[in-house]
DNA sequence: TTATGGATTAGCT
DNA sequence: GCTAATCCATAAA
């Protein structure tokens, strides 16, 4: 049985996810996801982020409006959107700051519960295995931590007593690189990508640096 | 009521 | 590098 906290944690407040998607998808680097289970605490450190800027970004979800699938992004910042896409996969977002804004998690490191985020993706042991597979791209770690539409959309992820929520440890990010989106086919241009530099657990190939 | 396409991944070639 | 798998929300009718 773990223990019923982790050491070394302390809550976001509201006011960190009040601000601009840009912003707020930059200062999540470095910063963990947990997830607390019927059995133990998974942890992972927030390692690639996109900004999604809201009904105003032709390639945001927010695009479309404020829907029944939306409307999460249109509610108060510091809430899981949690989408589901290609049939296979969820994905998780934040809702922030803006007319629906928002920030996609693409990439993990894990940092707790390895072997538990191995079993939910399929592995059976996760030491003989590359470690990236686990969390790295957003269908993956959501995989891994168990995060589905039904669960957790709308979920708050301040509140301690969310079984989902991002925290910070006293890491301090190191230098931040901004690429283009990945995977969208409006707007893919934009430099709203941000990943931390030179971490093996970011999804994707070669970076496309632009600044 | 039906048709369409997508913020992905894994498994081939 | 290329493509199938796979299903939900939306939009059109």
């Amino acid at each position: 049985m773990a223990s019923s906290r982790v050491a070394g944690l302390r809550a976001l407040d509201r006011a960190f996810f009040s601000r601009r998607p840009q912003r707020v998808a930059r200062e999540l680097l470095g910063k963990v996801l947990v997830r607390r289970t019927n059995t133990e605490f998974l942890t992972g450190r927030i390692v690639e982020t996109e900004a999604y800027l809201g009904e105003d970004d032709p390639a945001a979800h927010a695009a479309a409006g404020n829907t029944a699938r939306t409307s999460v992004l249109f509610g108060p910042p510091g809430h899981a959107y949690v989408y589901f896409i290609y049939g296979n996969h969820y994905c998780l977002n934040v809702s922030c700051e803006g007319n629906g804004g928002g920030v996609l998690i693409r990439a993990l490191e894990p940092l707790q519960g390895i072997e538990y985020m191995a079993r939910n993706r399929g592995i059976a042991r996760a030491g003989a295995r590359d470690l990236r597979k686990l969390t790295s791209g957003p269908g993956r770690l959501a995989q891994a931590f168990g995060i589905t539409r039904a669960r957790d959309n709308g979920c708050d992820l301040i509140s301690k007593s969310s079984s989902l929520r991002i925290a910070k440890d006293g890491f301090r990010a190191g230098p931040i690189v901004v690429t283009p989106r990945i995977g969208i086919t409006k707007a893919a241009e934009e430099p709203l990508r941000f990943v931390l530099e030179g971490n093996p657990f970011v999804s994707g190939g070669k970076l496309r640096a632009i600044s």
